[in-house]
DNA sequence: CTTGACCTTGACGTCAATGTAAGGGTTTAG
DNA sequence: CTAAACCCTTACATTGACGTCAAGGTCAAG
């Protein structure tokens, strides 16, 4: 499929598809005059680059864990070497801006009158 | 107090707390040389501003919530007039935000093969 | 009186993911 | 032939919360 269709099927703008293989996140072949062909799975792989990035992990970040995610939902666990610690590293920033999260709703409940549920903790 | 003190009892970067200032979060007096003096809430002021702000609000909106909350966790809710559904708005963004971030650490963890925890819903 | 730590304002730089515009090919349909 | 809808690359603009540097006052200690 050529970038138009990816970009409506996926609600990704033109641009960050393209911005995308500049950081070489996604790799389209290209057809005989120079657009873009773009796999069906690539459907699935914008997703989770939204996922990603909006959880703030970098472009450079998601470039080394999207070769490692294969088909659905699949595990590659051992496969790659030593990026695994650097994983365990962005998961501890995400628990520290999920617990971030929290709190400010929290004050946001707290300025409602709302009773702070304390029931969900960091989850670990 | 000054704002090396507070830079150093918050942790925040005199810049930041200038830039704070020019935004409208805080108000400090002045000294008669001139040099910027703030209280000891402040301190706690400044707290809150950090949290709400890696929480994804904007200065503006922060603006607007720090004189509804006096002292130390006080409610102050019906105050505040059209603000609240400014802030119940806030509330679904913060809320998306962690569903989110608990995808992108779904993600991540499915990588290192960790059995996803799936107790935590958004908990509203 | 001078050094050094502290403070001031002002202004430009940064970073990351996108927007947007310019200038130009290609292909389908009328 | 031509309009319309695609696509291409290049490149500058944007946003927000800062970093950083410049040029300069203030003040306590030696």
């Amino acid at each position: 499929m050529r970038i138009g269709e990816l970009s409506r099927r996926t609600g990704v703008s033109q641009r960050s598809l393209r911005y995308y293989e500049e950081q070489r996140l996604l790799t389209p072949t290209r057809l005989p005059n120079g657009y873009r062909d773009y796999d069906e799975r690539t459907v699935t792989t914008v997703q989770r680059i939204q996922i990603l990035l909006s959880a703030g992990l970098g472009t450079a970040a998601v470039a080394e864990i999207l070769p490692c995610v294969v088909d659905d939902t699949v595990v590659l666990a051992g496969s790659c070497p030593e990026l695994i610690d650097g994983l365990a590293q962005e998961r501890r920033r995400i628990d520290a801006a999920i617990d971030g999260l929290i709190a400010a709703r929290d004050i946001l409940d707290s300025l409602v009158g709302r009773p702070l549920h304390r029931q969900d903790a960091p989850a670990r």
